[in-house]
Parts: C-alpha cells; sequence; structure tokens
DNA sequence: CATAGTACCGTAAACGTTTACGGTTGTCGA
DNA sequence: TCGACAACCGTAAACGTTTACGGTACTATG
C-alpha cells in the first residue's frame, strides 16, 4: 500500500476524499480536510507527480530556455542568471517547478526547442534571445504551449514579452555623444540575428539622422556578445583609418573586451574615445567607470513570469492584470568611459 | 485512440510488442522492429514520458544544482556554465533529459535540495559549491540517489566528485611568489564555507611554512566569490598597516573587482603588488594581463557527468573504468600581475 | 410529512506506459 | 510422430493520481 492509498487508508477515508482534501476542492468538509493535511504531513506524504501529470496530463514545470556554449559564454550567464533569479520566486508561489533549459551552442536552438516540445516536458516556456525572424514562436503557437518571450521579434504570435528599451538607449546616447560634439559614432550589435541588435542599429541610425548625421555603414561592428567580442571589436575599430571618436556597446560585456583592446594600444576610455554600454555586476569594476544603462534584471524576471502566467488559464486569475507587453527602460549610469569631449574641429 | 495504442492499431499488432519494439528488448522480430520504428517516425509518436516514468519509477531527468542570486551572480556563471556545456553533451548520447536546477540565493540550499528530491524530480543529480560539512550529501545518500558532486567535501559517503586541484594551485602559486623574494603574501577565501576555501587556505599555509614562513591570519581574506568580493578585498587589503607584497585571489570573478579597487588607489597590478589567481574568459581581458590557472571547464563537465552515469546502474555499463574521483589539475598562464619583483630588502 | 436541496463522500474509470506470464508456431532430433 | 526448445507475440495487470458520477444523510421548506 503505497502513495495516496496509505494516506486513505491510514485516515479510513476514501482517496477520492484525500486527493480532493490535498487539492483544496470545495466540496470536503474542512474538518475533514483538515485531519488529512495532517496526516499527510505526518506520513511525509508528497503526491507521485508521474501519477498526476499521466491523469492530468501537465507536467508542472515550466521551463526557462537559455543558450550557453563557447560562443555565448559570459554573455548568456549573468544577465540571466539574474532574471531567472527573479522569475523563480515567483513561480515558486505557485508551486511550479522551475528549471533551466540550457541549449548547448553545439546544437540547433529550434532542434533542441522541437526535442522539449515532443517530450511534454513543460507546462510553460520562457524563450530568451528572441531572433528577429523566429520559427520556434510559431512553432509553439501552433503546439498551442503557453510562453513568454524576453525579446520582441518580428515574429508576433501574440506571446506575451518584455523588452528592455533599446530604443531608448540608442537614443539616449546618441543625444548625449552628439551634444558632446561628436559626429563619428560608432555602434555594437550581436553576430547573429538577435533581434535586439535590429532595433538598436535602427534607432541608432535614426537618431543621428535628427541631427543631419548619418551612421557609417563602416562603423557597425558585429560580435560574439562576449568579452572576446568586444576585444575584437577595439582591434577591428583601432585598424580604421579614420577612427570613430565614440562607441555605442549594445552588449554587456563585450565593454571588458573593449577596454582591454584599447588598453594595449595605449588608449583610454573617456580620454581616447567616448564609451556608452550597459552595465552588469561585472561592469561596474572597470576603470575608467563606464557610462552606461542598467536596470534590474530581477524585477523584469518577476514581471516576465507574471506575464506567461496570465497566459495560462490555471493561473491567469491570479494575475488579472498583469503587462503581458512591456518595454523596460533602463537608467543611465555616468561614468567617466563617455568624458572625452570633442575638441573643436 | 492515442499513443502506443494507436500505432500498434496501426501496425496491426499488439501494444506489448511496440513498446518492445521501440525499447530495444531483444525478443522481437528485426522486422517487425523495423516496421514499428518506420510506423512511429512516420506518425511521429514520442512515448508519454508520464506514462513511462508512472510504471518505471524514474523520470529519466539528471538534475544539475547551481546556485544564483545576487550573492553569487557573477560567479556561479560562467564558471558551471561551460562545466554544464560538458555535461549536457554527455547526456544527450543517452537521451537524457538534462537540467539546470537554480537554486536561488534567497533560499536554503538543504531546503530547495529536500524539495527536488521529495517531488521524485531527476534520476541522478550533481551538486557543486559543496560545502566542507555538507549535508546535502547525507541526504542524498540516505536516499540512495545517484548523484554526483563537483568539489571535495569533508562529509564523504561514496559519492563519485571531481575537483580542481587547489592544492597544487597553492603551491605553485607560492613557491613561484618566494621565488621572486615576496615574504608577506596573503590569501582569499569564499565566505562562506565552500570546501574549496579551506583546501586552498591550508596548502597556502604549508606551502609557506615549507619556506619558513608562515600565513598571517590577518592577511587572509573572505569574500563573496564575485567582483563586488574583489573589490572589498582591495579595499581591506589597502588599508592595513603592513600591506603584503602578493596575493593569491582563489576565485576567477574577483580579480576583476580587485583590479579596480587597485586602480582607484593609483597602484597597479605587477607593479605594485603581485597577483595570482584563476581564469576565466572574462579574466583574459584584464589589464594588466592576469597570471592565472586555467583549464577546460568542458572536459571537467563530460567527465563529471560520465562519472555519475557509472554509479547508475542502468548506465554503469556504458563507463567500465570512468574515473569516479579525480582532481584536475590547472594550467598556469604566465601574465604580468605577478612581474613585480621585490627590492631587496 | 414529503420533497427538494445541500454538503459531503465513495466508487471506479481513465491517463499511457512497461513487463511478467503464458500462448502459439515452427524447427529439429530422437 | 512426439517432445523439447526457441522465437516471437498477445494479454492483462500495475504504476499513482484525478474526477465524473452517483449515493447517503441531513436540513430546510412547503
Amino acid at each position: 500500500m503505497t502513495g495516496i492509498r496509505r494516506l486513505a487508508q491510514h485516515l479510513d477515508i476514501s482517496i477520492g476524499t484525500v486527493s480532493r482534501a490535498l487539492n483544496g476542492r470545495p466540496d470536503v468538509n474542512e474538518e475533514t480536510r483538515k485531519r488529512v493535511l495532517e496526516a499527510a504531513a505526518e506520513l511525509g506524504y508528497v503526491p507521485n507527480q508521474s501519477g498526476r501529470s499521466l491523469r492530468q496530463g501537465t507536467t508542472n514545470i515550466i521551463g526557462f530556455m537559455m543558450q550557453t556554449g563557447a560562443e555565448i559564454t559570459g554573455q548568456g550567464d549573468t544577465f540571466f542568471m539574474s532574471v531567472f533569479d527573479g522569475v523563480q520566486t515567483v513561480f515558486a508561489r505557485h508551486r511550479l517547478d522551475l528549471v533551466a533549459l540550457l541549449c548547448s551552442s553545439q546544437e540547433d536552438p529550434d532542434d533542441y526547442l522541437r526535442r522539449v516540445v515532443a517530450r511534454g516536458f513543460a507546462d510553460g516556456l520562457i524563450l530568451s534571445a528572441t531572433q528577429r525572424h523566429d520559427p520556434r514562436l510559431e512553432f509553439l503557437a501552433k503546439r498551442k504551449i503557453p510562453f513568454a518571450t524576453l525579446g520582441r521579434s518580428l515574429t508576433d504570435v501574440g506571446q506575451p514579452w518584455l523588452d528592455l528599451d533599446f530604443e531608448g538607449m540608442a537614443q539616449t546616447a546618441i543625444d548625449r555623444l552628439v551634444a558632446k560634439g561628436h559626429r563619428r559614432i560608432a555602434v555594437t550589435r550581436p553576430h547573429d540575428d538577435v533581434n535586439l541588435g535590429y532595433i538598436f542599429v535602427d534607432q541608432a541610425a535614426s537618431a543621428l539622422a535628427a541631427h543631419g548625421l548619418s551612421l557609417d555603414p563602416d562603423l557597425v561592428f558585429r560580435s560574439t556578445p562576449n568579452e572576446a567580442g568586444g576585444y575584437q571589436i577595439a582591434r577591428e575599430l583601432l585598424s580604421k583609418k579614420d577612427r570613430p571618436t565614440a562607441i555605442l556597446l549594445v552588449n554587456e560585456s563585450i565593454a571588458i573586451g573593449f577596454y582591454r583592446g584599447l588598453s594595449e594600444a595605449g588608449l583610454k576610455p573617456g580620454r581616447d574615445i567616448a564609451v556608452i554600454g550597459r552595465h552588469s555586476p561585472q561592469t561596474h569594476f572597470l576603470s575608467p567607470s563606464l557610462t552606461g544603462f542598467e536596470l534590474s534584471r530581477r524585477d523584469l524576471g518577476i514581471a516576465l513570469a507574471e506575464a506567461l502566467l496570465a497566459t495560462m488559464p490555471a493561473f491567469s486569475h491570479f494575475y488579472p492584470n498583469a503587462e503581458l507587453r512591456k518595454i523596460w527602460r533602463e537608467e543611465l549610469i555616468e561614468g567617466e568611459s563617455d568624458a572625452f569631449l570633442l575638441p573643436p574641429a
């Protein structure tokens, strides 16, 4: 005699009643429910998830898909970890099991997702590193799997998403640099088709245009979103004939490599070139200090989780007015890296 | 009609045979097996994991437990991610589902683990951040859950573990610094009871003793294993009356904060103080370049996964001679940060 | 007092697998 | 021809839940 049956026998009531009592169904005497709960605690009874899953067709698991591997390491990590932490706290409230699904860089994200779904692994998913055109979204929509994304996509299937205000960042940064006299401004973007790259570069271009300037295609640097990418950008930039006087770094970790690249050439941010980037726990320790954008990733994670739950029938009533789509403004932390004032031409 | 039953009906054979065919049982005609496999592919049949789990009492999931959250972020991340990548490739071979279980800093790791186990979540576990005395190990051993740890512990319950050669690192680094004339050498250790801290400090002490020197307790700095911790160490160190001339950093990320702390005081590693640390993707971009230890984390992950599988009855025959306990040597990458030569006293 | 309604509970089917057991067929040697 | 054996396959029970359905006892209402 095991599981719920044992509990029922011990209490001398039927397993149906025990199940109802534990699941908070209304049609059970409060007195009985109390007895059941006590006995469950006493006997250390924990419902078998396989049994529940089989019967209900749900797994109680929410998966947070991230990428990992050589190309990404340094990026994937710190940012998503912090967001994850926020997500975690929300799902814990509902006794949902949140796990991280790390797609190795060796594997195609689409294939990976297909496997996860075919396996019926999770009741809901959170996707990150949203591509400009992202087949994963259509795939999930077709399968009617609840999901939310961290990042917008042109592939819009009506899912909830949260994103950072890349437009705002580009605009603010460009305005700021132009105000300081810069005319030749470089920007970076990820090496792949992550949507934020497009958004960022487009907005930078139009912000420049508003000042009567244009974005030199030669000054758009592509790189992996990690330190190595930043280093490589610095090397490329330094090899240019007509060197820019300022640069906008879209990813966080690249600032670290970029600094290093400059320093090897005897250059210093804020003296020889103006740098505006984005902050992570690491970048706060750069020297000279980085001027960059920052926000609470944990809060972002919380909002992301709530947005997802709001679209899941079983939980939606908990979040009647969750924001399903929101762009999070980042705050500019002023540092020394853009102190550079262009000498009058 | 769904699932295996549908497949059986389509083939006009019994579900038992279908199951046996799919699971590679010997007592099924190879011809039949071929037909089943083809039909399964054609109809896109994927066995329902809940059904299997319920029947077999296994979940097909392996969990990799890591810590996350404010205190850790910066550390947890890059190191474990890379290891995870290696682990992933091994488990994928066996069609096991590997997930990351991220224990938030807000939660007690013991409690978290208890929940995971009570829930019957995984068939096997990998634990990281092993404490000097780690109740989690005894807990898992009692429950007879297969697991392996990344890091030794005094709590030895016979589980497989892999670890880094902290003794070797301490020894090599001390010898090297002493040879350069240093007498007053500081070391760091994590703020909590992670075992590696004890190992590292003990070995550093005995390495110093071999040179007729002793480790000043006042020069053992505790900190969180992230950039902020390194920064704090720098501040503390600089406030000392009798400042050390060299320091050994046990964690990777702290070098970044430490550099920053020095730089704010106008000091430079390799000129004003000798620094030996450990390398991560980030630290390669420090300037002056860091002298530190490095190894392939991915390979470590592969070995870790194989060690775990070797102790799981269902998989052990795949890894008849896996190394169940191994200490991985790290390689010293020479940089400029310990170029500092002590002037003759 | 009869009836309707309510509050609570028990029964049993169903979810999709795996696997022990036994049955059928065919082969081969005595 | 018969028995033993092998090779293959079908049957049905079991894993631990949830939940639709129906039943009982009690209360309220006319």
